[in-house]
DNA sequence: CGGATGCTTGAAGCTGCTCAAGTGAAGTGG
DNA sequence: CCACTTCACTTGAGCAGCTTCAAGCATCCG
């Protein structure tokens, strides 16, 4: 049930292959370490086995031990009240880290839940410290991807109606899912429309219709999970508040 | 117009002595320091000078410089959209840190204005870094510091209804308040409802029926901005889900 | 093919918003 | 010291947006 007791021993060769195309090569190999340094600091990194959808990642409640790169994938983390209604606190997609709304109370604060069938690299958090007495320029570096990780989370939580929250939202998940410099305004929801109504508070009748009205007014085109921007900048307006 | 260049020379004596007795001890003199990393650590702090009210402590915008620990008063930080809309991230209270906000695009991404007269340590975001080198055990404490910074955040944020959400607010702006083992169940907003309105996402109006909602229904007491919980465990289940 | 699931659409009702007026406390100036 | 202003908050009435309940479709899967 739980991942680290998934995870495969190490083959540095193939690892450090695969760590040079992560998107988190950053976190992994700052550039001013010697291939010793490197071939340490990759030593601690364990890549998972491939997580199926469903699958949770943590629960609230357990233990803090590590932080989780997400290679590729699309993993959910939320909390219940005791009401039964779910709150989705953030979407983490290909390149993102989570495991980090742990580092304080030692404890994990939500439920990880994988929405679409992913892989992860677990980073014991132990080590993370460890290492970042070794590496100073780690250090900062730890700093600033739990900072990007958290401020994720102030993107789409602001505007006062559902539509530029909607807005907000199409946009952010478009930034972070295309590749730097592409051209295409196509991409595919990983998650329900009940998670991203959770995410956004609202029900998802609300949200299907918000959608259906951004369609109507040709801004996006909608077919199931698969979304077209039409209109980019005009949605920008919106999710900045500018009523148009 | 900015704190800094209102900073006062750091005497050290007296500047040891005032942290002995600071909330945020465990940040500027972990325990296992010799009195002379101490006073190396604490020659970077910089108490400012004290800051009235409608004080802009940093823009959206500004360059990300500091890191800062608020001995007293009250800081909201929030943004502004397009259409004037504000959206109030966080309040600050006394004890607790802001500035993390900025750690990783390496600008403030919104405002801090002082909403009690205030008094605040400035510590150089540049010498956080360089002192958690020497002094590791820094290095940990200053992610704990801010892992709980942002889980702050996701406190009140929850919940569907905003009778939940206010619930949510009061118990949480009581316990960051109050001394611990205080027994007493009294305490004063140092916001407006305004601000409080805007941080939770309501109209002031609506919050406003909402708490004389809870009065009437025994659980609180308002003067103006004076609350008294009546019944903190029923306001408890009410904060967590249970409609009651 | 049948069932399940996820999404959309419709109608009715409620929550929360807007606009507007009223109240009370604190500060201002004569 | 007291009218006057101002500001923050409260309260009321009407309206818009969102939710809930319910039904209808399309897609996926056995």
């Amino acid at each position: 049930m739980r991942v680290h007791a998934e995870t495969r021993p190490p083959e540095l060769g193939a690892l450090r292959h695969a760590c040079r195309f992560c998107l988190l090569h950053d976190l992994c190999c700052p550039m001013n370490l010697g291939p010793c340094d490197l071939e340490q600091l990759q030593s601690v990194v364990r890549r998972s086995a491939p997580l199926p959808a469903g699958r949770l990642l943590f629960r609230a409640g357990d233990r803090f031990t590590a932080i989780y790169a997400l290679r590729s994938g699309c993993i959910k983390s939320f909390s219940l009240d005791a009401g039964g209604h779910e709150t989705v606190h953030s979407f983490h997609l290909r390149g993102e880290l989570l495991g980090f709304d742990a580092v304080y109370p030692d404890t994990h604060r939500c439920n990880a839940l994988v929405l679409e069938a992913s892989s992860v690299c677990v980073i014991p958090y132990r080590d993370v410290v460890k290492l970042s007495v070794d590496f100073p320029s780690l250090h900062g570096q730890v700093l600033r991807l739990m900072s990007r990780e958290f401020s994720k989370q102030l993107m789409c939580g602001e505007g006062s109606g559902g539509t530029q929250r909607t807005a907000a939202f199409l946009l952010n998940v478009y930034e972070r899912l295309s590749r730097p410099g592409s051209v295409e305004f196509d991409f595919r929801l990983p998650m329900s429309r009940e998670d991203i109504s959770n995410y956004l508070g609202m029900s998802p009748e609300t949200l299907s219709r918000l959608l259906a009205r951004l369609q109507r007014k040709r801004m996006i085109a909608v077919d199931r999970r698969h979304i077209r921007l039409l209109d980019p900048s005009r949605l920008k307006l919106i999710a900045i508040g500018v009523d148009c």
